[in-house]
RNA sequence: GGCAGGUUGCCCGAGCGGCCAAUGGGAGCGGACUGUAAAUCCGUCGGCUUUGCCUUCGAAGGUUCGAAUCCUUCACCUGCCA
């Protein structure tokens, strides 16, 4: 039997701009309405968290099981230990216990986006299930024979590579991942994979395998890299990437990186990001465009992604935290617990009383050096309870604490945190 | 294995005995303008007990009053030859 899969799928999915590429698009878009597919996608456990562009697959298979379709989220404790080539150069591969532990993290993040019951319920696999027991004459002779070095060297990964030198173990790991479709697809009937543009060479070459080692037709589709307005990548905070884990990166400051969205790009972080209906994202857009102003856009943005990743109410928090550390009030006129909840989530410290504001900003992690907060001053960019500071040596007093012995230091227009004196 | 070249601050990349914490570009950070946007312009961009001191130019030694710059050894990378 197969469950009733949405005939609107494809649709959805071309209209949100999620298909970068993929094989035979007819093919793929009538397989997807004669009934529920088993598709794969595949994380490497590179980091203890996902980010931003994780969380793209993460949503997208989302998308494909609430359509009906079987999800299989592979969790690569095997890839994991060997590493995709890159541009940047050769990995430093990470020891077993560190993957593994990885390993854990990462399925723990995304399981909540998966639906385990029903008739498509999703199934988190491991592929050091199957590679962990394989011996290298087995794989040379079942995997490497099907894959010719002339095409390997042709990638662009790999040619991009032979300049500055990569290792046969990261030039084998696209076998690795190859052989997890041909794993999932025999022992699960999955025929479809799907991961970011960047690994269309690592999907296509899955589909190929199957092609010569089973004779079956499967088939694959690339995400599109998500790059800010200038072309440049996205996902960095002042803490480096875009977390999903909040021990990593603060709801707080999650909620904030989606509301500074660029104009230009809120409907396509829209379509991607969120599950909002078509019509209410044109809207959107609509308004954006109409009063940028307003930033209607950023705010449903920010609510509608924050709160699927961390929740209705973290995302609430966030948003009361922002209202009253960016709201037009006096900082003075907030009390204790809205101030304490607020700097909660921006970020605090303490600090004895009496301590001058080049120490205090040095506490507050606004700053990494006391040069840095002597320069940052200089430039009038360090605030104090909204007040630029001025004097290098200024000690504030008793006068200056806010309800709960609260300081609010600023660096820049958005950079806060809170200085509890005591 | 031989020969040649390389290894500079977050990245790219100048410097080739003192004027070097080290040109320039990019990223980052701050300011102005705005809307907690983009673009633009300006400033800044190792640390400190900051008119000075300390640590940086692959690593360790050495020459010199003085080295990122010269010498020696080691490590790694690239190219040519075998």
């Amino acid at each position: 039997m197969s469950a009733a899969v949405d005939p609107g799928l494809w649709d959805d999915l071309t209209w949100r701009g999620l298909i970068a590429n993929s094989t035979d698009a007819d093919a793929l878009r009538a397989a997807l309405s004669a009934g529920s597919v088993g598709f794969y996608v595949g994380f490497d456990p590179s980091a203890p968290s996902l980010h931003m562009g994780h969380l793209v697959q993460v949503l997208t298979a989302k998308r494909l099981q609430l359509a009906g379709h079987t999800p299989y989220a592979l969790v690569g404790g095997a890839t994991g230990m060997i590493g995709d080539p890159r541009d940047a150069g050769e990995r430093v591969l990470n020891p077993l216990d560190t993957v593994q532990e990885w390993v854990a993290r990462i399925r723990s993040q995304i399981e909540p986006f998966l639906s385990f019951e029903g008739d498509n319920a999703a199934t988190m696999v491991n592929n050091y299930d199957w590679t962990a027991g394989l011996s290298t004459i087995d794989f040379l002779r079942d995997i490497g024979k099907h894959f010719p070095v002339n095409r390997m060297l042709a990638r662009d990964v790999v040619r991009n590579r032979l300049e500055d030198g990569i290792s046969y173990t990261e030039f084998s790991y696209v076998l690795l991942q190859s052989m997890d479709f041909l794993e999932l697809f025999r022992r699960h009937g999955v025929t479809l994979q799907f991961g970011g543009s960047d690994q269309w060479g690592n999907l296509t070459a899955g589909v190929e395998l199957i092609r010569r080692a089973a004779g079956e037709r499967v088939h694959a589709i690339a995400t599109p890299l998500m790059t800010k307005a200038d072309g440049t990548k996205y996902g960095k905070t002042e803490g480096g990437a875009l977390w999903l884990d909040p021990a990593m990166l603060s709801p707080y400051a999650f909620h904030q990186f989606w509301l500074n969205a660029e104009d230009e790009k809120v409907g396509e972080l829209l379509r991607v990001f969120t599950f909002l209906p078509r019509e209410e994202i044109e809207a959107l857009e609509k308004q954006t465009a109409d009063e940028p102003f307003r930033r209607a856009g950023q705010r449903a943005l920010a609510d509608a992604v924050t709160t699927e990743v961390h929740g209705e109410r973290e995302t609430q928090q966030a948003k009361a935290a922002a209202a009253a550390l960016f709201g037009t009030g006096d900082l003075h006129d907030l009390d204790a617990t809205t101030l304490a909840a607020a700097l909660g989530e921006a970020g605090s410290a303490s600090a004895p009383s009496g301590t001058g504001v080049v120490d205090l900003l040095l506490a507050s992690g606004l700053v990494t050096s006391k040069g840095e907060a002597r320069r940052t001053i200089a430039e009038g960019g360090a605030y104090l309870n909204n007040e630029r500071i001025t004097d290098v040596e200024a000690v504030p007093g008793s006068g200056d604490l806010l309800p709960g012995g609260w300081l609010v230091l600023r660096r820049g227009k958005k950079r806060l945190a809170g200085i509890q004196v005591g």
